[in-house]
DNA sequence: TTTAGTACCTTGCGATACAAGGTATCTTAT
DNA sequence: ATAAGATACCTTGTATCGCAAGGTACTAAA
């Protein structure tokens, strides 16, 4: 087993909250996303990112809006549903929640 | 989707790493782990366990020894290697790492 | 000797991350 | 005009993981 592969895996399931926290503040489009990602140090690439915008926006929890670019072809730009803002808050408690287990952990037995 | 499955995404990876921070500091069984999960409040079952223990095996950061039971057949207590400790001290980096990245994401932007 | 409990393991399925490759649009330089 | 490069979107194939379900073996008690 290699370290990146540990690390791998324990981002898996990570990155749909981290990318509906940033959908949060405003509307974003994939590049923005990798980017933004990539200044709080969690890597994603196109091929990840693109199924999963799908995925989110399929599941009714993120929408989007065509938008025109001074530098190129047109840009998706997803924003959160409402119902995506509920989602995102059961995440915030599930987050919080996997920080208690292994805050317990590493403190007991 | 479901809540349950965002639950169960974001716990993706987070097993491997829980399971060796019970094993630092003694030998369990497979039971054993199943347990003191559950009194972290993190849920994991058989079918899941098995398999991870032996990959985690295979890959030379878990060993094992074979002890009597007074109450069933005997059981197979797994404890860290030398290089499991290594790794699990990666862990430790990847899981600060990711606090990092989730609490700047909470933020900024 | 049968039954219940404990412990270990495997198989098949769905979902995810990623590498690699593909298509379409827009700008710029020739 | 047009060719080349940049930008942006998406798909396919592979490996891996978590899990439900089912199976095997050993022990103790009825």
């Amino acid at each position: 087993m290699n370290p990146d592969n540990s690390k791998s895996q324990m981002r898996k399931g990570m990155l749909e909250y981290c990318i509906m926290l940033l959908l949060r503040r405003q509307p974003c489009y994939a590049n923005d996303i990798i980017q933004k990602l990539r200044e709080a140090e969690m890597i994603v690439v196109e091929g990840t990112l693109y199924p999963l915008l799908s995925r989110l926006k399929r599941d009714g929890l993120l929408g989007y809006e065509w938008r025109e670019s001074t530098q190129g072809p047109p840009r998706k730009y997803y924003v959160l549903t409402p119902e995506g803002q509920d989602a995102l808050q059961q995440l915030d408690a599930g987050w919080e929640e996997i920080q208690r287990t292994v805050a317990i952990l590493k403190v007991k037995n």
